[in-house]
DNA sequence: AAAATATGCGCAAACGTTAGCGCAAAATAT
DNA sequence: ATATTTTGCGCTAACGTTTGCGCATATTTT
């Protein structure tokens, strides 16, 4: 019933040959005889036999596995990003050990390790939104295994990432804006402590002041991307003397709580009120009031290359080059 | 520079101790001196020594992972099960190693072998599209790796598989769309092959028997899924002599590609033509044309009672008992 | 015919960890 | 004081695979 998974050793003994042979017959080593190896692969075929890797990359300390850290794969953002990772891993025979976060600090670390002991050759991540320390993926780095931060990134020098200049994003989506005759341009950003938050600011001020538009700090918003907290920064920008002209929310989630807020304050969207965004996703395609104007952060590329990224770092592994490589994709401000 | 990773051995000579009392000290085995253990958890603590469970797993002929393969985690349908997954896998310190088909049956047969080489200690599988064939899948059995499918199951009876039952919640949505007065009910299947299209075929004749309405083959349409292929099926039924009153779309991403086809054709949705769907997705909620009625398929529940089905298994190593499990969950019909 | 080379295969060690067994020393019971 | 138990630890083998080395036998070159 539970029969044995066939291994070398089996075959071996079934042809009366030593286990060394069978290895080498079914990786076609030169120095064995054509008819041993055929004798092999015959069994091994009849047998079934499968390679273990575990056993190969144990003795190769080696797994041929990345871990992938994401935020949450609802989003498609993320699930876009890990199929870029993974049309990459799958051309190089390696396998993805898939874990979410959830947003959760706690969480991001229980993970992190649990891969540290699954000796990932590699790890990919996106960091959680309440992650401001590190020290969970420093050990990676004391333990040789390269890390490359995407999207989610931390802000220092000194780590492998890729990621959109939202910055450049954001200029660029005040220029239009500004082009359309709008000024009074509000903004719902993202948590301060979140890199991505950051940038997006200083963009938003670099925009403004390159129109000489004077920024009025009430129409800075925050939300913690619950319904409720985007709930309530529209409310807030409603309620303004003077009401502002056009809303930047943070990401496509955002600008549809948003534009489902302003629906119940009796905005007309996108007539009184203009409602951009960032990300270009897809769904907001299929909603009534997707976004004017959308700030595409290529999530499939993103994830690509930083499995790309992840690559080099694995095939230099004498690591002569200690530097860190550093990938900004130029984001795109999608009409629509 | 490339400093080594610690290992048991490197504390045993560093502390002059075997590896095995290291080992065990570790563990806190009985055996070992309370000094012992001490010197050596502090020298493990300082090194940052983290268990190699390639090893470990090796020996113990366990990987403490398991794969799952689904057709595409850019549905949300998907990105909810495996979520579901992982909150069962996380209790128990599994891990998952992921791949995607893109509903390609050549890609799924990779992907599952390379997870045998790779050694799960079990599958979770939501069916491609496409697949017909179940030898990829059946090598898992004859290795003792034990197969649970989800959602996209196999029709036959020698599977563990988890799934909504179909045909009961077609059966109630003609229900509820005769009460509402509809007679005339359209359906948009998916590919024949499928089960899942067979089983709402199934409670499409059912329905529509039980209220006396005579099935009119006109009105029951195919999709592949992609856009071209709804918009299609979408114009022929709009071309009907007898225009049909309501629209049974296979899921939520049918349905909006359904509709936005009923709108190019000048149609009034939900007020001339009734639409409605399976899968009752979040994303709907932000559309201009949710489906009038949405048949839940609890896609967190079922990658969960997968997981959990899956670990009844692992435990149940023996395997005196020869029977497979077999969960249907029963959807609900969510108005909206 | 002897020497050099090529061919075909086995032996043994190694990767990191665990667990059964055994052995000495210390502690307890007789 | 002797017998028994307990405590603390080391030795060894094992998991499946790969690989350097070595040893025959067979083939080719002088």
């Amino acid at each position: 019933m539970a029969k044995p998974i066939p291994t070398i050793k089996e075959i071996a003994r079934k042809l009366n040959v030593s286990a060394s042979t069978v290895s080498r017959a079914l990786h076609d080593h030169p120095r064995i005889g054509l008819k041993t190896k055929e004798r092999v692969k015959k069994l091994a075929g009849e047998l079934g036999y499968e390679p273990n890797s575990q056993a190969i990359f144990f003795k190769q300390q080696k797994t041929f596995v990345i871990g992938v850290i994401l935020p949450s794969i609802r989003e498609e953002f993320f699930s876009q990003a890990i199929s870029g990772i993974e049309a990459v891993t799958t051309q190089s025979d390696y396998t993805i050990l898939f874990a979410q976060s959830y947003d959760d600090y706690k969480r991001e670390v229980i993970v992190a390790e649990t891969m540290k002991r699954q000796r990932v050759d590699g790890l990919i991540i996106s960091l959680s939104k309440e992650t401001t320390k590190l020290q969970h993926l420093e050990a990676f780095k004391e333990m040789n295994i390269p890390v490359v931060y995407f999207d989610r990134v931390p802000a220092g020098d000194a780590c492998h990432k890729v990621s959109c200049n939202m910055k450049t994003g954001t200029v660029e989506m005040i220029h239009w804006l500004f082009s359309e005759g709008l000024k009074r341009i509000a903004i719902i950003n993202g948590p301060k402590a979140l890199f991505a938050s950051k940038e997006r600011l200083a963009g938003y001020m670099e925009g403004m002041q390159q129109h000489k538009l004077k920024v009025d700090m009430q129409l800075v918003e925050e939300t913690d991307f619950s319904e409720d907290s985007t709930y309530k920064a529209v409310s807030n920008l409603l309620s303004l003397k003077k009401l502002p002209q056009a809303i930047i929310s943070f990401n496509d989630y955002v600008h549809m709580d948003a534009v489902k807020a302003a629906l119940k304050k009796k905005v007309k969207v996108n007539r009184d009120l203009l409602f951009v965004s960032y990300s270009n996703l897809n769904i907001t395609g299929y909603t009534s009031y997707p976004p004017a104007a959308s700030i595409e952060q290529y999530p499939y590329e993103q994830g690509k290359m930083a499995a790309e990224i992840l690559f080099q770092l694995l095939n230099n592994k004498q690591n002569t080059d200690q530097s860190y490589i550093r990938q900004q994709l130029i984001p795109k401000l999608v009409l629509h």
